[in-house]
DNA sequence: CCTCATTGTTGCAATGTTTCGAAACAATGT
DNA sequence: ACATTGTTTCGAAACATTGCAACAATGAGG
């Protein structure tokens, strides 16, 4: 029962940290919409190709995001979408808190 | 323009990064029905207090929590709720995604 | 007022993890 | 064969986590 709830624990983990880089949520924002291919991506995102490889395949090992080869590309698509929710949700409190600790005075539009 | 959409993700991943690690879920679960003081999250979790003083002040940071000194005692609450749905949603989403990598088989319940 | 016990936080050093870019490698289609 | 596209490997740098010890803050009792 203990290790049950570490383990869920690891798991929830295990996704936040893959949503918790700059990139990669640039990346599931681009893919919000369509597919991409890693080339298209990483020159979207101003990025080595195989950074964007790197990203996206964390991505993937959480299950956030699914690929399929097509020829030579590698499409890349959102597969849960409920992430991007979520990064509303984060956004919206990460503001709220910024706005908080900073007094209310500046940025966040 | 540009400089504001890097700042979004940003702010974003800083929160995500707060979330990232099976401790300080952990601390949030024990937060969600009451206020704790460190030294009871810290005999909860089974972990020594300034290891908790530290997840609990990067929980703080991007406005997750909030502190309030009672005495001799530091009571934290949860301040942001839509955390938890979160949460649960990255469960999900993380054991869904288990378990089509895993074949299905095996584990979570 | 002063000392003491309790509670939290911070500094430090050791250890482990993440990220990056370049280069090597693999896979595919022409 | 060759060009294009992705992935993997490597080392270096940056960052995160831990436990202990030192420090700070609060309240209780003499």
């Amino acid at each position: 029962m203990e290790d049950t709830l570490r383990r869920k624990y690891e798991l929830r983990a295990e996704l936040f940290k893959a949503l918790a880089h700059p990139m990669r949520l640039h990346l599931l924002e681009l893919l919000r919409d369509r597919t991409w291919c890693v080339c298209e991506l990483a020159a979207a995102a101003g990025i080595d190709k195989s950074v964007a490889s790197k990203h996206l395949s964390q991505l993937k090992a959480v299950g956030l995001i699914a690929d399929e080869r097509r020829g030579t590309l590698v499409e890349y698509r959102l597969e849960a979408p409920c992430v991007l929710e979520m990064a509303a949700c984060a956004e919206a409190a990460a503001a709220r808190s910024l706005r908080e600790r900073l007094g209310g005075a500046e940025a966040l539009a």
